[in-house]
DNA sequence: ACTGCAATCGTTATCGGTTACGTTTCCAGG
DNA sequence: CCTGGAAACGTAACCGATAACGATTGCAGT
């Protein structure tokens, strides 16, 4: 009779089949030096009880686990995203992965607690992990891909071209006619909201247009953060005609607050966002916005992270991915009134 | 000088401390029965290393590790809105979260990894784990909760009103004057599927339709399982004037061998979907379907989880959602043509 | 000064495996 | 018959932590 209850150890079989748990252990791993009687007598041990071996057990004292880490700061429709693309990149590869969340990722709570994680995880469960967070650095033994890295960061990473997409984003403002546009900046330690405020920048001296400082509000990618910045923005006798945020998800509060406001999207503000998130298409209207595909984001991590653990190597440790822009129905030439 | 690369252990900051592991473990796990010198020792050790207890390690030694684990057996739409609503869940509870993904996701490939997963994390890692998949009862020496169980299943899980959403969803039809109503079903050994088709049989009969038994499809939840089925249903002379499939993603492959077929949606054929997956708002038409809040699914699982591990227990061990109707542009009345 | 009890801390067994090393078995070669 | 060496297998150390237990220390009570 098999129990269930009881977990089965190694040593169950070795005493079921008779033999030490070395030798079980070298059956299990298809390791040489065992017969061919023993290894069928372990065998049908093994399966009589049921045995598998503990995942914990077996990585405290191998180096390699097979099993890569992914760290992120938050659950949204980004991570989720980036998500199915590490997946899929992990497909038949012979890793799997391990999503470790905390449960305070509600809040902002504390800035360590990725690098705690990474440190609880990578000395000894998995061979490598990949990284989203808008945190610091991470250092750790194993090798880490950062998703969309801090400023300056010369680890291995995976972006989009962010610099390419908010330029765009805002040339196709500029291309309806609008004059005045707002920035909503993103967390500033990141490399991606540096670059898209340099896109936009970029875009407007390449238009003529000088910075106007008191058009950017500092908002750190949490959608909330846009809210006060929003409202500032648009309250302003000469508010702008349009507003560029650095993600969809600012965006979206951005046009909760005009239509708070009483304002009309697109006819009142036209709105640009980043990211492309599965929500942005479900607004109404439909957020015009910059594609930074984040499935190939975490695909491409995954594929780096690989080849990292592996040894291989073949490829630059940053990679940099395509934007293209998406237009909806949140832009539109400015009409007179907002005109300036 | 801080050493980064090598992982730093227990041992290194008791060496450093000037004390034994045993110490430094009653100070990380704040027990009673060390002086106050001794801890601000063993603290400054600690900060000086960057010392992180290892999740292993600690998950092997010890019962309770306040890690919950979450088994998927794939990685797309469905399983993304469930983490979300696990995640709110656990928010701030003191639990973390680890969810195993293996890298055969994509395929079907063997039917038992799952519980080989449970198997190598419940021994130790976590503390309890939430599946979610069609294959058989998990058997744990931790609780387990499952989301969508399987037919029969006693044990603790959480699942929508199956048969309340799909007699809503065909009376909807009904009531648009349908009377040939087609029916895809999903993985016969969910209690979801079963279910989700009885309540197709009960509205018809409560209309005094008879059953057609040609007009049921024998899917299994995967989307491509709809696709030959669809076709069949579709290419028949007597071809029914609407179609309802047991979960979205094979709804939304109706959809699309409907276009394929030159059939205008909802003209020609009406189409009801389950589950309200994001994609069915995007399509075009937009997917009338039966929403069942996978988000609250994964929700109330984690509550239920977090109560069975902590051994609170206050609560029915089954509970079933409420799930609401919501209708897009994929219904219609038939017209003349379709009407037989 | 001596005993007794807490408080404090180290020693060691243990969790479930892996693996270096040692031992035994077996057979071929001299 | 003896020896050598490879194959097969067991023993025990070890991974990094926890906790039962024992040993030491400090201090109050007599």
């Amino acid at each position: 009779m098999i129990e269930v209850n009881a977990p089965v150890t190694m040593s169950d079989v070795a005493r079921v089949a008779g033999v030490s748990t070395a030798t079980v252990s070298r059956v299990v791993n298809g390791h040489y030096g065992v017969s061919a009687r023993t290894i069928a007598q372990v065998r049908s041990a093994i399966e009589q009880l049921g045995y598998e071996s503990s995942l914990v057990a077996t990585s405290l004292r191998r180096s390699r686990t097979n099993v890569l880490g992914l760290v992120a700061h938050s659950f949204q429709s980004y991570t989720a995203e980036v998500l199915k693309g590490v997946m899929k990149a992990l497909s038949r590869s012979g890793f799997d992965l391990i999503i470790y969340a905390n449960s305070d990722l509600y809040g902002s709570y504390s800035e360590g607690w990725e690098q705690r994680h990474l440190a609880r995880l990578s000395g000894t469960l998995t061979d490598g992990c990949i990284v989203v967070t808008p945190w610091g650095e991470m250092r750790s033994r194993a090798p880490v891909v950062a998703i969309d890295p801090v400023r300056g960061s010369t680890a291995p990473s995976v972006m989009a071209d962010n610099l390419a997409g908010a330029t765009t984003a805002v040339e196709h403002l500029l291309g309806l006619g609008h004059r005045r546009i707002g920035f909503i900046a993103g967390r500033d330690s990141l490399a991606s909201a540096w670059s898209r405020e340099e896109g936009y920048r970029a875009a407007l001296a390449d238009a003529g247009i000088p910075v106007d400082p008191t058009l950017i509000g500092r908002g750190d990618f949490n959608p909330e953060s846009a809210v006060p910045l929003a409202r500032a923005l648009l309250q302003r006798a000469d508010r702008p005609s349009a507003i560029f945020a650095a993600s969809d998800g600012m965006a979206l509060k951005v046009l909760e607050v005009a239509r708070e406001l009483g304002l009309a999207v697109p006819t009142d503000l036209s709105v640009v966002g980043f990211d492309n998130i599965p929500e942005s298409a479900l607004t109404e209207p439909g957020l015009t916005t910059v594609d930074q595909s984040m499935f190939q984001l975490g695909y491409e991590a995954a594929r780096m992270l690989k080849s990292l653990v592996t040894g291989e190597w073949d490829e630059p440790s940053q990679v940099v991915l395509p934007t293209s822009l998406v237009i909806r129905d949140s832009t539109a030439a400015p009409t007179g009134a907002a005109r300036q």
